[in-house]
DNA sequence: AGGTTTCTTGTAATCGTTTACTGTGACCTC
DNA sequence: GAGGTCACAGTAAACGATTACAAGAAACCT
């Protein structure tokens, strides 16, 4: 607040003088491996020392340069955050979870979105490396070729966990949903209220998630002793592909009663295929959307979702990666954390009233579509509890709309 | 791949040797001081020597330790952004603009999320400075206080840019919507469909940008020769703040028949309330929101908005900064980024049919609310083209619902 | 008292760059 | 040919921390 700061402010880039370890060290009178180590506390400091010592910091409001620190550790305080696109709801929630439980470690967070190209995915982690963050949390671009640069971070001695993506021939812990159970549940929800043409829109098969989305919706149609209808639209996980997708299945001569969109981002094209062409969700076609995107319950109708944990996800990884930034040596990880069934208003119930039964409506999906009730609930008034793993339709068919 | 890879990958943290520029400078035969001015592409090196190095380089697959430079330089590669919360379409929006652009100059992007919270802002312009980051672009948390962080990273040598909200008695650039010509033109486009009860959700008066859409929304109705309704509700940006806000607004004896929500965020809220109540947008409560989220024009029927235009914001902002990075002595600037009208369905025209007049469906705002045709418009059979400055009614008043 | 151990502190090397300064020829000029 | 300039390259000192090692003092033992 001095004239000098004005001065300097107006040089611009001037730097001014900073106050270093070796100020400290002479204000205190000791050397500056003593302030180091009060610093760091480690043992062994005379207690009036460090009494000094910490007197002299505090009067010159030293401040340790974090830039030199890890010049001489060959690690910084930085993790990364690698993901493809920061606008997807999903990853800025993910992102949100890792910053602020990063950041209370006294970690700071490096984002960077490689905008689903595999080369600025492989640009980012040369950087990432030379930055010598202590470690990263990747959603890859490539499930196949990620690894590659992966392996060059880990011979740096750079920590790497893989989140909602695998991240092939890589020896790196894997944080994601329970994408088969949820996906097998959320399908097994509608062929329950008597859907038998279900559409299904998700991302190509080279991404994990997309084919588990896939799988657990296949599962679902045998779980009930069905064909699957083979409505399902491969696109990628944008709303255009989406949007495509659905004006297909639109098209059809029997076009579907319900829709599934394996992906929250990929749910805005659908719906705006549905409004476009004047339907009405809930009426005239039915919506189930993985991801649970705040909107999802304020729109009208509100949509039925398969809602990821995208807290536990978050915190599920960061712990991870700071176990192995701490060295640990365990086994690899893959850990799969439970959804949540948002039952709201988007699904329509086929089946006559009489038939139609009452069902929690918010349900924690694990254990690969096992349902457990949700002690949240407001309305429980029968938990469903169907045989564990193979559901059963109480009917044979119907077909839908 | 060699087998001593996987020696020091199975000893976890351990750092393999790295190449450096004292090996580059054995294998081409010259001292260190040569590599590194072919490295910065410095003049005053010979062709041949020069030829050498960058061969060496090559051979060695050299890449130069970031964290060294930014110890000699005093400067790193960092720019950091520091937001409120980056889950805000809003934000990460603008992160996502200016991380792409930041990367293509070499920069990486330190995503800093504030939580609403001074002190954890604080506590990260603490850091940043100890990171010695080359800039920051923040939107604070106190107008009134974040200046004083500010200033301490700016005495360091650290370019700031403010986004989105003012950083008072702080020396640096600011980017922002014109937020009351935005209001005001939206405020208008009610107006002139006949609605004169309109509410007004905004975040309290300590943000510049909800003082400024709350002065846009009275001087629309000024601009009609109308006193202002008396609606506002001042709450937060929040939704559930914008939720009560909508509650209380809707409990009226004599409700608005138009609400006008000034953030995204808010509109989530505004829009449970009125699906709580089993109220119809568009048809039983008129709704225009301040932001543009993908979602709002996919669902039914598709959200009248406002939209910022993120692109621009963050490349402003990111120019700026880059200036300042690179030692401009400008004055502080302040610029204004004009705001797109998306007219879509969730406004009702009060007026009889033959009162209705046609008007452009997607219209650029600027220069404090005069309209301007957008080129890209679909359907522009006559421009408004009201005039300058002053709109006025073409009707006295009709009371809305 | 001498020797050994323990505890505390200091000295100085180190991390990988950049860069001020110095040195060394080559070339030019008078 | 002496003196001056120039272009280029190398030497070594930073940047600000950490830490191996040495040194000194105190305590303890025989």
């Amino acid at each position: 607040m001095s004239e000098i700061d004005y001065k300097t402010l107006s040089q611009g880039s001037a730097l001014l003088a900073r106050v270093t370890i070796k100020d400290v060290a002479a204000k205190a009178g000791v050397s500056t491996a003593t302030v180091s180590r009060v610093l760091n506390s480690l043992a062994g400091v005379d207690s009036s020392l460090e009494r000094r010592v910490r007197a002299a910091m505090q009067s010159l409001n030293y401040r340790p340069n974090r830039v030199a620190r890890s010049l001489r550790n060959g690690l910084s305080q930085f993790i990364a955050l690698v993901v493809p696109d920061i606008r997807n709801p999903f990853f800025s929630a993910v992102a949100n979870e890792i910053e602020g439980l990063a950041f209370e470690r006294g970690f700071t967070v490096l984002t960077c979105n490689t905008h689903d190209d595999p080369r600025r995915e492989s640009r980012y982690l040369d950087v990432l490396t030379r930055e010598a963050v202590a470690g990263i949390i990747i959603c890859t671009v490539d499930e196949r070729q990620g690894h590659v640069e992966a392996q060059a971070a880990l011979k740096n001695g750079i920590a790497v966990v893989a989140i909602d993506r695998r991240l092939e021939n890589a020896a790196v812990d894997l944080v994601m949903s329970d994408n088969f159970g949820a996906a097998r549940h959320a399908v097994s929800h509608l062929l329950t209220r008597g859907h038998r043409r279900i559409g299904l829109i998700t991302g190509g098969n080279e991404y994990a998630p997309a084919r588990e989305r896939r799988l657990g919706f296949e599962q679902a149609f045998r779980d009930f002793g069905l064909d699957h209808s083979g409505l399902e639209r491969l696109t990628d996980f944008r709303d255009t592909g989406a949007e495509q997708g659905a004006n297909e299945l639109l098209d059809l001569p029997d076009p579907p009663s319900a829709i599934f969109v394996a992906s929250g981002n990929a749910a805005v094209g659908a719906m705006r295929a549905i409004a476009r062409r004047g339907l009405k969700i809930g009426r005239d076609v039915s919506l189930l959307i993985f991801d649970d995107p705040e909107w999802a319950e304020a729109i009208n109708p509100a949509l039925t979702t398969v809602g990821q944990d995208t807290r536990q996800i978050g915190s599920t990884a960061l712990d991870l990666l700071m176990e192995r930034i701490n060295g640990s040596n365990q086994p690899i990880q893959e850990r799969r954390i439970a959804t949540t069934f948002h039952d709201r208003e988007s699904c329509l119930d086929l089946r006559p009233p009489e038939e139609a039964d009452s069902y929690d409506r918010r349900v924690e999906v694990a254990d690969g579509g096992a349902i457990r009730a949700n002690q949240q609930d407001r309305t429980p008034p029968e938990a469903p509890s169907p045989a564990q793993g193979k559901l059963r339709a109480r009917r044979p068919a119907r077909q839908g709309r």
